[in-house]
DNA sequence: TTTATTAATCGTATATTTACGATGAACTAT
DNA sequence: ATAGTTCATCGTAAATATACGATTAATAAA
């Protein structure tokens, strides 16, 4: 049977969970993200020094922490420094912890 | 100054975190999800019903989520429930609430 | 002014993702 | 046997992501 396949309307949790997701579904944004925390301090572009990436590649990682709010960036020039940002960081954690909790977690009977 | 550029290795914890959140990070992942965790029981290809997308694309969304482990099917001829797999839900659960940890969160002086 | 440093952006090649319709496999019911 | 149901898989087109080197912009240092 034929059905509509009008386009998909997702709410505002949805596309901003996936969003942050999406942000963080590459190692090496990962691993630069715990670089950022782990350091207990703002981060440069020493990342280029420290990962076996291309500058370029690194700084397009960069950019697309920066697009899902999880870090900021303050020019310092010529350097620019980056952090996590904290309240969306906060936000983030609430957000995943609110989906992934267990007690939501599937109540059935499979297995 | 040129640098080595050899190909970057992962921890097994980025990778795994780096793919849980790649299998979320599509808003129709996470509505699937919500739907198995929030109807309290398993579920079935109803989601076909339920979201307007093409039955095969549904199909290939939840191969995408059987491959994380986030979810796992029992077959159940002709149709196919499928549910939460809690173990690795309550995994993901910790792994994203200890990535997000509040205390880890930048103790920099950006602003 | 010239040179050096840092980092973003451009151009580009390749790989992956996402969506669809069509087909096929497994099983039920007639 | 035949027909129907459910769902995975195939083929494919279009969009997006990923990596690189080259270039550019902004600034500091000489």
């Amino acid at each position: 049977m034929k059905r509509t396949l009008s386009v998909v309307e997702y709410s505002g949790d949805e596309e901003c969970m996936a969003s942050i997701a999406k942000a963080i579904s590459h190692p090496v944004r990962i691993r630069i993200l715990k670089l950022l925390t782990s350091q207990q301090c703002c981060f440069t572009g020493e990342l280029t020094e420290i990962i076996p990436m291309a500058q370029s590649t690194i700084s397009q990682h960069l950019k697309a922490l920066l697009d899902s709010g999880l870090i900021q960036g303050e020019i310092n020039p010529p350097k620019v420094r980056y952090c996590i940002h904290r309240e969306n960081w906060l936000k983030a954690y609430s957000m995943f912890g609110g989906f992934f909790n267990a007690d939501l977690a599937c109540r059935c009977d499979c297995r």
